[in-house]
RNA sequence: AGCCUCAUAGUGUAAUGGUAACACCCCGGAUUCUGAUUCCGUUAUUCUAGGUUCGAAUCCUAGUGAGGCUACCA
């Protein structure tokens, strides 16, 4: 396969690349395991594209990913979120096939496994406390120092460990422990537990057990019952590495998996912290785990991000391991760049102004014809009701126009988008001054054809028709939670929400949105990107819209740059 | 404090000892029935100091800065 214009691979699968070329491996298997502990974030969806991504490209050479639920702590992990990941990851666009594994469906191996460590005299059954343990573990200077336990006979560490399993031992009254070297100056390598005791239901094996192996003794064993030949995680697990190897290579494992890791993402002004997250959603303080506001996977479904756009953003930030932090205005472009594409428009007005066109009859029509996009005639047109009174956004009015303000303002002409231009000739106020009503006539035989001569018009604005016009709730996001507001109060993560920026308007819309098939995005912003997405609604009920990426201005800037 | 890892425009990522580049952001201009899109253009980059070499972003040493590690979480 020569390819004159091959890829720029990262330094993960240049690795691979070398390993499929030298022989290394005949295939690629890579896994993505999350614990089910949680709601998977844009953060996770570097590691699915990474990991499915790998599988795709070498797919001539039968390579997979596999999906593995890594739920070796029956206290954080539930059926629910292992039903929402999966429905992440497909809706990502990615697809583990039969490759379903869940780590608790090894347990009889990792005990195997730890009877044979036990066996060699490599492991040991521990009696000291969880704080005595810390204290005689030592620090990043002094060498830890063996505990009464370390020494004990093979057959007494059978014992006992058989009698930790049979449930004979309290929660915390002992632990196994591989015995490595106490004064070794990578921390994971000072005696590492093994297995603790939980007396708690698991989610997958119920109470068929009562001790829970520790992640850094099931993972590279996970890993190598199931072929894994690059095992790719995040940077936190560099120090681990030396530990993962120690297992290979001290345990009965069917192959030999390499762990590789690379930078999580980072996003400017996000939160991508599960704990935080989980504080959120308990808390209250939002919908759930996929409301609109969060970064979660099913958040960005909610708020009509196209699935492509989050895998294109992934791709395009790459694999390194450089600790960085990408400004979210990377995947606005590409969200934006789909939506371009994909989106029909549609006009909607949040904040109306209503426009009585005073000479109506001089041109009597019912509807007028839109085209649903601006650059693809594919997607058609539709045919929207108009009558002599129109909502018009009140942004789009200037009573006192300045220079650059290009739509209505007294004697001015601006378009109606798809309808007649109209020219201001009056309007009404109220006691504090704000414009309650505006005159104007409308311009006959403009529909469908250019300014005509005289007459200076240089924006077309968006309307709804008031007598057909349809109500729906708007809910405006901003990007709320963020650790980086300079705004925010010092404390906690939840000084920087911003209590103002949830608002719920009622949008003055278009028929033709009232309806649209939930999951239907459009954009109906003329100053940027106002993408709807109609959520979670029954048919024949009034769609609800989220605003879904900030204005090209109005978010940013605020950030200080 | 010890060990491990990382360092290229504002941000992210290329350049694998041979002319430092791409995308985003920002700013300016043209077009536009969305102040969008599209098109054109501008600014700006190898952490520091030594060394190896004809030649260093790249290799070596030291320094600086950032991240990680002292869980019966993953």
């Amino acid at each position: 396969m020569s390819d004159t214009s091959t890829p720029k691979l990262d330094f993960i699968r240049e690795i691979i690349a070398d390993d499929l070329a030298t022989g290394k491996h005949a295939t690629t298997i890579t896994r993505f395991p999350p614990e089910p502990n949680g709601y998977l974030h844009i953060g996770h969806a570097k590691s699915i594209c990474l990991n499915f991504g790998i599988a795709l490209e070498n797919a001539g050479v039968g390579a997979k990913c596999h999906l593995r639920f890594d739920d070796t702590n029956p206290e954080k992990e539930e059926t629910e979120y292992v039903e929402s990941i999966k429905a992440d990851v497909k809706w990502l666009g990615f697809d583990w096939g039969s490759d379903l594994y869940f780590a608790s469906d090894y347990f009889a191996f990792f005990h195997d496994c730890a009877v044979h460590l036990i066996k060699e005299g490599k492991a040991y059954v521990e009696t000291q406390s969880a704080e005595e343990m810390r204290a005689s573990r030592g620090n990043l200077t002094t060498p830890g120092t063996p505990s009464p336990g370390r020494s004990r006979g093979v057959e007494e560490n059978l014992d006992l460990f058989a009698r930790m399993k049979a449930g004979e031992f309290k929660e915390g009254e002992c632990v196994l422990r591989a015995k490595i070297d106490l004064a070794s100056s990578n921390m994971n390598l000072r005696d590492p537990v093994l297995y603790r005791i939980m007396h708690s239901e698991h989610h997958n094996t119920g109470d068929a057990w009562c001790i829970y192996p520790m992640y850094d003794f099931a993972h590279p064993l996970e890993d190598a019952l199931e072929h894994i030949t690059h095992s790719l995680c995040t940077l936190e697990f560099e120090n681990h590495r030396p530990l993962y190897d120690w297992f290979i290579e001290n345990c009965p494992v069917p192959s030999k998996p390499r762990q590789i890791e690379f930078a999580r993402l980072n996003l400017s002004y996000t939160i991508m912290s599960k704990r935080k997250l989980l504080e959120l959603v308990q808390g209250g303080h939002v919908g759930g785990w996929n409301d609109p506001l969060l970064p979660t996977i099913s958040g960005m479904r909610r708020r009509g991000y196209p699935p492509e756009a989050v895998v294109h953003f992934c791709k395009r930030v790459g694999i390194t391991k450089f600790n960085g932090t990408t400004d979210v205005a990377l995947l606005e472009f590409d969200i934006r760049d789909f939506l371009n594409h994909a989106a029909p428009r549609r006009m909607a007005v949040l904040d109306p102004v209503k426009v009585v066109l005073e000479n109506w009859s001089a041109e009597p029509h019912a509807t007028v014809e839109v085209p649903n996009h601006p650059q693809n005639p594919d997607m058609g047109d539709r045919h929207i009701p108009i009558s002599n009174e129109v909502w018009i956004e009140r942004e789009d009015f200037m009573e006192v126009p300045e220079k650059k303000f290009f739509r209505l303002g007294p004697d001015r002409y601006v378009r109606l988008k798809g309808a007649n231009i109209i020219r201001c000739i009056g309007y009404e106020k109220d006691a504090e001054g704000k414009i309650t009503l505006i005159r104007a006539e409308l311009l006959p035989g403009t529909i469908g054809v250019d300014t005509p001569e005289g007459v200076v018009c240089k924006a077309a604005i968006h309307w709804v028709d008031v007598a057909t016009g349809v109500d729906a709730e708007v809910r405006i996001y901003d990007r709320l939670f963020t650790e980086e507001d300079p705004d925010a109060a010092e404390g906690g993560f939840l000084s920087v929400i911003n209590p103002d920026s949830l608002k719920t308007v009622t949008a003055r819309i278009e028929p033709a949105l009232a309806e649209v098939e939930p999951g239907f995005s459009c954009q109906f912003d003329r100053l940027g990107y106002f993408i709807a997405d109609a959520i979670d609604h029954a048919p024949g009920t009034k769609p609800v819209f989220n605003r879904t990426v900030a204005l090209k201005d109005s978010w940013v800037k605020k950030g200080g740059r």
